[in-house]
DNA sequence: GTTGACTCTGACGTCGACGTGAGGGTTTAG
DNA sequence: CTAAACCCTCACGTCGACGTCAGAGTCAAC
């Protein structure tokens, strides 16, 4: 499939899967006039790609951690233990990220449910 | 207290507390020569700001927001529908986001769970 | 009064993951 | 064969929360 078929597939934009490329997260093969050819297994790296990416990990990061991710479901494994450590620091990050959202939803679920102050409703009129 | 103390207490950089001056979230009082002081109210104030930020609010919001939080504890309402419009709106991305860091995590678990084959030891000299 | 720590206001720099054209080939349906 | 749709490579623009530096007042202690 061509570049095109696979944004419409991951929802996520062409010029997102280029950059993705020339980071070293994505290697599509080339027809003789450059377009890209992607394969079905790009689909689902690219959706791990996203859900990496939305967990704060940079680009480099992503790129160490894809190869240690082969098929789906039977992964290899992270030989390097220069990455393990990586990996553990980010999953601490992630970790310390869902606190921290939990703090701010349970801050935001304190003031939608606080009751109005009847004299509260009365001097803003908006 | 002025600026240096108020950012030793709470961690943040006094350059960031000048912005959110500058943004609407912070109004300290001014001495004649224009130096800044804050209260001891302050302190919760860049306490909150921080914790919405980590959450991924931008400062607009969180202008409209920090009026709604009185004291420590009790708070008042978020009387206007737009806002609570909004704060429905950021409470569900909050919560779409946990879960897309549930996700990564898991996937970060995964990799470094793994077991290493032994065939994988050999060929990666890392 | 003077030294050193502190503070002020601009104002430009940063970083990362893209957005957005410009200018120009390629493919495919009719 | 031609038009529409698709794709290519530069390369500059964006956005938000600050970092950083310059040049210049202020405050507290001695």
């Amino acid at each position: 499939m061509r570049i095109g078929a696979l944004s419409r597939l991951t929802g996520v934009s062409e010029r997102a899967l280029r950059y993705y490329e020339e980071q070293g997260l994505l290697s599509p093969l080339r027809r003789p006039s450059g377009y890209r050819e992607y394969t079905d297994d790009h689909v689902h790296t690219v959706r791990s790609i996203r859900t990496l990416l939305a967990a704060g990990l940079g680009t480099a990061t992503i790129a160490d951690v894809l190869p240690c991710m082969v098929d789906e479901g039977g992964q290899l494994a992270a030989a390097c233990p220069d990455l393990l450590v990586d990996l553990a620091r980010e999953r601490n990050r992630i970790t310390a990220a869902m606190e921290e959202l939990r703090d701010a939803r349970e801050m935001l679920d304190a003031i939608i449910a606080a009751p109005v102050p009847p004299e509260a409703a009365q001097a803003l009129d908006c």
